[in-house]
DNA sequence: TACTTTTACTAAACACTGTTCATATCTTTA
DNA sequence: TAAAGATATGAACAGTGTTTAGTAAAAGTA
């Protein structure tokens, strides 16, 4: 009897078809802007039907911070066929910046917003972002394979360069560069690239 | 005739009233957790009130924001004492870490939330915040005065070391070193700050 | 003092929000 | 066909930021 596994592939289309429609009014509208009624009138169902199929809004968002998080890595992953890896090392950092302006509301999700990280799922394993910093990790033990970085612990130095990264877009996205003329605001970030790729480059 | 002076005294004294309150519901609960009749039932007065003193809710924690700005730049001015630049921008860089893990609210609304960006009086200057990235660049220069970061940018040095800064403590402060575990997530960041310190001082 | 104007304030409403629950319908099993 | 189970929803709850119409007190003027 393939009735229930027919009801399980109706939860999951329904699942995907929430999601979906989450993710294509979060992407133009941002999470608190979006409501569990928009959401509800894009799949044109009641808004009690969400909840049969996600504890409540932060579990909506963390599957969608999720996937942010696939494509992040999927983008990353395409720098694979970068044989050397401190250029693969630098690549990154560019596909970083890059990424974190072209899609700054998964950027957000991803590492900013409170929200998705309060959900239950979560409490242990943030699975979609480990792998994300396993992979710079592992790049940074093949960077001292070919004699970069010795002495460094990959897994601090990982950090370090996340956090510079981080620091950067974040700084930018949340409009914290106002302080600097417009001008200003383009040329500083870019040099400061710059002076941390040479920086990284005699490490 | 003081009439006037008196009631603007008493329009300020108003204003005053409702940013202590603000304060200190934010300090205890952030800034979506407050509401604007929370802070009314604070001050004893009707929630309307409040619109005649604060355009609206961001008014009120953009002004909030100006006021952690100034303790932050307090506790920053007290390292004056210090005579050595260099050894001032180590001490600097602690008691930032410091404030923003004893005053996460603060950090929170100075560097990370958007709303209070997205007030009218601020689309231009950021007072405040100025001040205290001014404060980093003079200092800088201070440093290169002893023989330091010779052929460095201070604005882009300040800029480097900002962003470092920011994106360890706000990768913190939102949860996002949970791909650590509990001891890891310590020792990482520690271990981290102090090779940011020796590299700085050979840079 | 009496009358008018200005100011300070608020109750009530508007249009939302996330979430829950009793009720109803539709599907499967016995 | 009847009972059992799954699925969907209208309506409600308790809140949100904000606006508006109306009131009462204070200030200015005759």
């Amino acid at each position: 009897m393939g009735v229930k596994e027919r009801k399980e592939r109706d939860k999951a289309e329904m699942r995907e078809m929430i999601l979906q429609s989450a993710h294509k009014l979060f992407i133009d509208r941002g999470f608190e802007e979006v409501s569990i009624r928009n959401i509800a009138e894009a799949i044109e169902y009641s808004p009690a039907t969400i909840y049969l199929y996600f504890k409540d809004k932060n579990e909506i968002f963390y599957a969608l911070h999720n996937e942010a998080f696939k494509r992040f890595n999927g983008v990353m992953a395409d720098l694979a066929t970068i044989a050397n890896p401190f250029d693969r090392l630098i690549a990154m950092g560019e596909k970083y910046i890059q990424f974190a302006t072209e899609h700054p509301k998964y950027y957000e999700i991803m590492f900013i917003m409170e929200s998705p990280m309060d959900c239950e799922e979560n409490r242990e394993e943030w699975e979609e972002g480990n792998k994300a910093l396993a992979g710079l990790e592992q790049l940074l033990v093949g960077c001292q394979q070919t004699g970069r970085f010795v002495g460094q612990d990959p897994r601090v130095l990982a950090f370090s360069i996340w956090s510079y990264m981080h620091g950067m877009c974040s700084l930018s996205l949340r409009k914290r560069l106002r302080c600097y003329t417009p001008d200003e605001g383009k040329r500083i970030p870019k040099e400061s690239f710059e002076n941390f790729k040479t920086m990284l480059s005699k490490l």
